[in-house]
DNA sequence: TGTACATCAGTGAACGCGCGTTCACTGATGTAC
DNA sequence: TGTACATCAGTGAACGCGCGTTCACTGATGTAC
């Protein structure tokens, strides 16, 4: 081996990264493996040295960036529970906040992605399955009232459906004043929700 | 003149109804004109005869596909209404659907395009802007109890937030009994959102 | 310590293909005589 | 009523371009001597 041992590695982070930041503001339809191999300062013939495909990237790229938004949220629930605040409503205000609307390539691969990579292979979309179920298991965890576990997890499908949802209609709207107010309109429903738990 | 007055017109109308589902099942970026053209029974060619650009039937084809939407939802519930039923209830079954589910072409645009059409024109989100605040104004006006208009819009933006957002989870994930239960919690968390108005 | 060498991550030209768009044309049609 | 004609909706070859992928290569590197 003539190389170190993990520069290859880090290479390919770098390309993952990349990628899952393109993926997320242009689309994957929208971004060229030249486009992103250029953003980890590479080009786009080394790009197979590392992958078998664009969609062996794709399903790496979607995963690396969802778990990412899952430790993410996790954490900034947990500080506020820690600080004696209310962690589910942290966890709604991080993710239905402007700059989580105005960064997409930082944020939430669901709401950037979902109808996109509902088009795509079964085995992208067994990833997502079960990234999904974890960020829904974080929110029930989150839930006021101890219940059924069915019951919270009821609860948090229908408060994620409701962030994503939200997000991705406050990134669409061609009007600033609207898209703040369906934010704040999201906040409080996925709260009102929670307490039903 | 040569031919019919509506002869035009109709084939026209025709492109129409074939872009707007081939973009809700395939995508905008994953929908060429050739392939909507034959899906209209027609060559390539002839699609400058009608549109100045494929922008330009975007934008057509995406209104057209949720004035649909939205007319369905409001005669649905204008329907159950006049039953004795709930209308609001009615809406969100309709929209919460298996069926919805398995027919994105026939469907709701905004849940099979929405972060597609976020990265489009300015003049397809203007279209688009207006046409989402119509549905909406459709789910406040079914909503229970009568109180402040801006409240009843910043819980009908919820529900229509909350079933866009659980109908893509049911999409995109791939576990059939999952999917089914991902579609009722949306379901009962959307209902009682309205009860909250 | 200094040099020759083998490795292999990364380069960049080339591939076949489908895209959106253009354009010279064709041929079915309604109208004028 | 029958024919010649002008119209123009629709055809299909061609365009330049960017896509994902392949492949012969280059040159920076760690190691062996």
């Amino acid at each position: 081996m003539r190389y170190d041992k993990g520069r290859k590695d880090a290479t390919r982070g770098r390309v993952v990264e990349a990628a899952s930041r393109r993926f997320r503001r242009d689309g994957i339809g929208g971004t060229g493996v030249a486009a992103l191999m250029a953003d980890a300062g590479l080009t786009h013939g080394g790009f197979y040295a590392h992958f078998a495909s664009k969609d062996d990237l794709i399903q790496e790229a979607v995963s690396a960036a969802l778990s990412k938004t899952r430790d993410h949220l996790a954490s900034e629930a947990k500080k506020a529970r820690e600080r004696g605040g209310d962690g589910l409503a942290r966890l709604v205000d991080v993710y239905l906040s402007l700059a989580h609307r105005d960064k997409p390539e930082a944020g939430c691969a669901v709401a950037a992605l979902a109808p996109e990579l509902a088009r795509h292979d079964p085995a992208i979309r067994d990833v997502l399955t079960r990234q999904i179920q974890e960020i829904v298991a974080i929110i029930a965890a989150e839930l006021p009232t101890t219940q059924a576990k069915g019951k919270a997890d009821a609860v948090a499908y229908g408060i994620f459906g409701i962030m994503m949802g939200t997000l991705q209609l406050a990134r669409v709207v061609n009007d600033a004043a609207l898209s703040e107010t369906i934010i704040s309109s999201g906040r409080a429903s996925a709260l009102a929700l929670a307490q039903r738990a």
